[in-house]
DNA sequence: TTACGTGCAAAGCATTTGCCTCCCT
DNA sequence: AGGGAGGCAAATGCTTTGCACGTAA
């Protein structure tokens, strides 16, 4: 049984990229960050505990590890795009409008079927997915509810 | 049976909001426009027809067509967003990775009922989805296999 | 008549790029 | 030793904002 870190660090080495001590920091926080962070909230996090860390890196770092396919990347607009690395299989997502959390859900259609059928049912060579649930999570309803009474 | 446009016009009117010959244009517009286009694409296709519109406006109407539920919207950082008046209600999206190009997809799984099973499986109160699958279309597969050919 | 909407230009963010330096292998 | 990688700062691209003017109701 190996880590999520073991395992890009195993990738990246098996393809000749370096690990530099930038690079190791950057996987070290993504492989264990539940949050799907932006590329700020990692930048702030190497950041502490290795200060001669720019945000450039960490875009090019991203950049490496999606073409490798060991990070996912969700494309917002507003707020900046949000990242996963500890799984990056086809999976879905719940967003909460009110503060950003983003959190892995399951839903019964066993993930690769819906792949499948949007195959089935268009002209398209389908190979990934996107599928979020948004809405309010637990806390905010509960301040939402707050504010309203 | 009224049109699409039809609708947006008296809804907007019945909120009390003016009918400037900018609005007429850009709601004429994306309520038939079936390529989910970004901002850009109906500034180009208004101002077309009406020179005298500008991006701002084309920005500004979205974020009140977007407010009264009229208009979809679906972030994207690299591109633009893009857009549906068309159909405001769930539904799922293939897109392509080659040319853009963005369609509406049928999928079994009941439209509502995705969402009713992302209410059941977390603790979030959800209230929409964005459901896209990601690849090549028919005519982008075509060309890279004459490309790797 | 007057508050709402438009248009212009500047500002705001997220992201990318160029270029030089550094250091992993 | 050599080339991939990092850091800085400038540039890019999409979107928002402030303000003065125009116009729908």
């Amino acid at each position: 049984m190996t880590t999520r870190y073991e395992d890009i660090e195993t990738t990246l080495r098996e393809r000749g990229f370096r690990m530099t001590p930038q690079r190791l920091a950057i996987v070290r926080i993504i492989a264990e960050d539940v949050r799907h962070p932006t590329v700020d909230q990692v930048f702030e996090t190497v950041h502490e505990t290795f200060p001669t860390t720019s945000r450039a890196t960490v875009y090019k770092t991203f950049e490496l590890l999606k073409d490798i396919g060991e990070l996912l990347e969700f494309e917002f607009s507003e707020g900046g795009n949000r990242y996963d690395a500890k799984r990056v299989g086809p999976h879905a997502h719940v967003l909460c409008d009110g503060c950003g959390r983003m959190e892995d859900l399951e839903i019964d259609a066993a993930d690769g079927s819906l792949v499948a059928q949007a195959n089935a049912n268009s002209s398209f060579h389908v190979t990934r997915q996107r599928v979020e649930f948004y809405g309010l999570c637990a806390k905010c309803q509960v301040q939402e509810s707050a504010a309203a009474g």
